[in-house]
DNA sequence: GTCTGCGGTTGACTTCGATCAAGGCCCCGG
DNA sequence: CCGGGGCCTTGATCGAAGTCAACCGCAGAC
């Protein structure tokens, strides 16, 4: 694993510099700030500390578990694993992160980040000095009801993941989420080309691989789906939305 | 189950009525935000849009999933328990909240609750009109600072309920948090006096009631606990902590 | 007092998913 | 072309926890 790329002394971070990267229009954290009635002005003080981080090849580290908690950081591009590892060595998933979600979230509270991030594909990020966006957050409302949802979503995100459901739900709700996700990103929401392998995958779900394995299987014997490689076709997605219900929220 | 009570129009809510109560010394949001380095003024301001809710009896509602979004609630005393019902019907419950702890957090992402909450014993709350409060943490860092570490707070919680954890590890790490959080409240750390029924503890911990019985039973056989109806002595705190251990932060 | 009902416990059995073990596939490097 | 190492799949077996069912005991109603 690399070193970590969250480090306010790291070279890898953009500097400053005025160019019209700045205002990052990939960035979704910027979007969603917008939509949720941010004017133009407060937009440009967020971009005013914003810092382009990557691009991170597979592999790279975020941030580590532990390190000192300085910013979080919008997915610009690819897609960032979270975990955490047990005092077993086992390795716990907490999250996928796509394009303009937004990670660290959970570091707020304490003093250092309480799971690691690596780069699953190649990631871009935009970095965000916690304590200045706080400080902008104060001045600009949208901005700190933009941040009030995103911790809030994040908790009900937990806390469905934490729900008793089957290994036929998990995998379901899984696909179904990553399907909106993708679909909202304007990719085709029934052709899904996962960027994890089936290990991340299944600790992110609490399964063992060869679970996710056969239960993929199942589905493509099923006609449910079919599957290739990471390579995913939702074939009848009403049924595998039938199946991921208990699970999901709306 | 009775009339959710976190109603804008609720009766029972107390008015803002200048009286002492106002000041709810009890109330261990207030406090955490003084120790988080609020200035007198401010939580002055904080006390101005408090107000005072309950009590609510066992099994009274303090609001209902779907109901309108319009506050958060700070537990004073008692013990709510907050959790959604899938649609198999089941139960799942997502937390018990202590006084000091704060309910409602995991609404702010959209228009109503994601979850219901009833008191678990007799409860009383300080309800905070969400609109008012976000208002005043624009005003006031140190509110603000306090809300974003209670979100943050929440997902790490939610998201270390999420593990895979066996059945003894979850129950030791449920009686050994429960014993931490009442002995910041002042309790004796080594008899807890359980609040809420075995089949609660088991919905929560995502295992059948009869798996919870069986567990405290071995655990009292292998001389760590001492179990008599909801009275509950950690006889051996060190072993239940190494149980627990896994599933704990810190 | 007895009846009734709920919460809790205990036992017998079942089942879902983990584990263990082996083998296949694909990609990369020599 | 062959060899090696991830990643993934498949099969056989095991075990932790769920389910089903019976029973206990305390509390409140009458």
């Amino acid at each position: 694993m690399s070193e970590p790329t969250l480090a306010p002394t790291d070279p890898r971070v953009a500097a400053d510099d005025g160019d019209e990267r700045h205002f990052c229009s990939t960035c979704a954290f910027s979007q969603a700030c917008l939509s949720q009635g941010m004017d133009k002005g407060a937009l440009l003080d967020l971009h005013m500390l914003v810092e382009h981080v990557g691009p991170l090849h597979a592999g790279e580290c975020v941030f580590r578990a532990g390190d000192r908690f300085e910013a979080i950081a919008a997915v610009r591009a690819g897609t960032v694993k979270t975990f955490t590892i047990d005092r077993e060595g086992r390795e716990h998933v907490l999250g996928f992160h796509l394009a303009g979600e937004v990670i660290g979230l959970n570091a707020i509270d304490g003093e250092s980040y309480p799971c690691s991030a690596v780069a699953v594909d190649t990631v871009m990020l935009c970095r965000f000095s916690f304590p200045k966006i706080s400080v902008l957050a104060a001045r600009v409302p949208g901005l700190q009801q933009q941040l009030f949802r995103l911790l809030s979503r994040d908790i009900g995100r937990a806390a469905l993941l934490a729900g008793d459901w089957t290994a036929d739900e998990r995998l379901a709700a899984f696909l179904v989420g990553l399907s909106r996700r993708l679909a909202a990103r304007g990719f085709s929401p029934d052709r899904l080309q996962l960027s994890m392998a089936r290990t991340d995958i299944a600790n992110y779900l609490r399964l063992a691989p060869e679970t996710v394995s056969r239960v993929l299987k199942r589905f493509q014997d099923e006609g449910v789906l079919r599957v290739d490689r990471r390579a995913i076709e939702l074939v009848d997605r009403s049924r595998l939305e039938a199946l991921a219900s208990p699970a999901l929220r709306e």
